[in-house]
DNA sequence: CTTAGAGGGACAAGATATGACCCGGAGGGG
DNA sequence: CCCCTCCGGGTCATATCTTGTCCCTCTAAG
């Protein structure tokens, strides 16, 4: 099937481009519809006078139909659509990278959504979708799923397909709260999720960055302990991968002293570890929630994260090895590539 | 897979006529090298300057390198082209053809070659090819292959891979001679298809159109005999089709005449027995060989005829029922359709 | 009624593909 | 040996298609 693809692609390498602009065109309609000529033109960035041929070809493949309140997508259309992305993943050679990071880095699978979040935003919400319609996939009744904050998880919950059979699931936060904004804390990003998944959730009222001293007094907590043992036997465990810098800026800790405690030079943050490039802990930060031990014991870690930026980190905890899933962007997978292969 | 072909062509439909250019020109390139741009144009009828266009591109898909003395295949290109005619097969639709043609008239395999050899007589080096390899493929030690004459049979002889391993093959012809060229006639067809795949002959002494009378007397020699009875036990029978007038003319049978004893108005002929359009026997002449009966308890007869002209003698024979096997090309099989949807 | 945004028409400028013709060189046949 | 044919490559004018731009009328929402 991809041999398929990449001698298409030998012999006739213009319908890449072509595939992919009437692709684009498709998309965005499908997102907008009704919309006109040139709102198009102007949010895909062609020109006008493209668009229109572009829509008039289409329309008479009837994969569109105009009216006078814009192009909308004809039944033909949605029908394709659905099947379209498949072709446009091999197109992009985003399944071949998909099994090339998964053999290298030694995990079960892979999934790569086409795009750069650093780039456009709004690719974080194709992230999510992939992230949401994977997890709602796999779950099954009974379990327990844990979770970490962050944005890019905030974004996975709200994508996750609304079940409307009332699941047993539980849904616990693997982490305390991150200080600032509440909708990215792990306990609203739990909540969110165990109602989309027609479940339960337990909330861990807990800040995540404190003090060891503080720390043991609260471990002895009976609801918080139970709490915490539910997220270290979790069925699944969803979670972000930061970058170092931008993490402890977040969590308000002092970058320069955690630099100089660090045994190595950290490279990606994820559970309050911070990792070398190698997947060796470099520096620890006192944090509620499951250890580093207790992870390599689950057997469904699935992490998020997307953006040429996050690369290295996500490289770096990858390394760790107890990570099984990985669900990110083109931009940082090719950019992970690219490390991998100038490594050797 | 097909889904594949088919969503490709709808949104990007240009592929397929650049495709089919180009796979041209590298076909005929593959046959012809090394060969110069203007011969390539004159034979494949395009501008000189849009070959040259394309051969300047494939040269930088390194699928074609050229030298002083012409242009050939790279070995990318070599590469290629094994797998690019599976990829065409498709695009031309002419994968689902078969399964339609196959179901439609109740066959265990259709295969259909692209082109028409009315348009294009080269291309019955391709049906040869075609039949030759299933032939090769298909045979198994200790057989016995019975082979009817004709120019499509002489075709298939000489296209069949020669075999190093000699097996224990025995070829028969199940006709006599057919009067004229020596090439074409059912014995010549035996030896040179045994010679191919390493395996023994015996011939058929006998003209093909004899009186009754004779033909009783010629039945009771022992050798004679013997041959006609491995071809109605033959492991695998191989025989052309005939468009009745045609076939009369070369049998210096009068047409009138036949005509005039026909229950029907005979539209396809094979082994001696003229078919209706239903599929039910018109007229049949005296000839050695299988009889009809014999015909049906065969379990491997392939039939192998090729050019719109020959659609109606096709399907009247495929509707005999004994026909197992058809190998065609893309003009009969088009045309077939065509007469199986009118008769809707 | 006004207005923003819709599709569609028209056309010139620009990019691309195509046709036509020429050139020097390599190789085969006389 | 030479000639003659066929090779790839160069060049350029022309045909063809693509693209940018501007304008028109219509419709639905405010």
């Amino acid at each position: 099937m991809d041999n398929w693809v990449s001698m298409l692609k030998m012999i006739v390498p213009e319908i890449e481009a072509l595939l992919e602009k009437r692709y684009s065109i498709l998309k965005t309609v499908s997102y907008n519809q009704p919309i006109g000529r040139r709102l198009l033109a102007e949010r895909l960035v062609f020109g006008e006078r493209v668009i229109r041929s572009e829509v008039d070809f289409l329309k008479s493949q009837q994969l569109l139909i105009s009216d006078t309140t814009g192009v909308s997508l004809a039944p033909d259309g949605e029908i394709l659509m659905l099947q379209l992305d498949g072709i446009l993943h091999n197109f992009r050679g985003l399944e071949s990278l998909e099994t090339y990071l998964a053999e290298k880095v030694g995990l079960e699978k892979v999934y790569i959504v086409a795009g750069d979040v650093d780039k456009q935003s709004s690719n974080m919400r194709e992230i999510g979708k992939k992230a949401g319609e994977f997890i709602s996939k796999v779950v099954r009744d009974d379990w327990v799923v844990a979770v970490t904050g962050g944005t890019t998880m905030a974004e996975v919950a709200c994508r996750i397909p609304i079940s409307n059979s009332s699941q047993k699931v539980l849904v616990v936060p693997a982490r305390g709260g991150l200080g600032e904004v509440v909708e990215i804390q792990s306990n609203a990003i739990a909540a969110v999720i165990a109602e989309r998944l027609g479940g339960t959730y337990r909330l861990l009222y807990v800040p995540d960055y404190i003090s060891e001293e503080v720390l043991e007094n609260l471990l002895l907590d009976c609801k918080i302990q139970e709490t915490i043992s539910l997220a270290k036997n979790a069925n699944l465990l969803l979670h972000g991968i930061g970058v170092p810098k931008i993490m402890a800026a977040r969590r308000d800790i002092d970058w320069h002293m955690l630099l100089k405690q660090a045994k190595e030079l950290p490279a990606g943050e994820a559970f309050g570890y911070y990792f070398a490039d190698d997947g060796t802990v470099a520096a620890t930060t006192p944090t509620v929630g499951p250890k580093l031990e207790d992870l390599t014991k689950l057997n469904m870690v699935v992490a998020v994260a997307a953006g040429k930026s996050k690369a290295r980190a996500i490289l770096a905890v990858l390394r760790a090895g107890f990570v099984k899933v990985l669900i990110t962007d083109q931009g940082a997978a090719e950019s992970i590539k690219e490390i991998l292969e100038a490594e050797i």
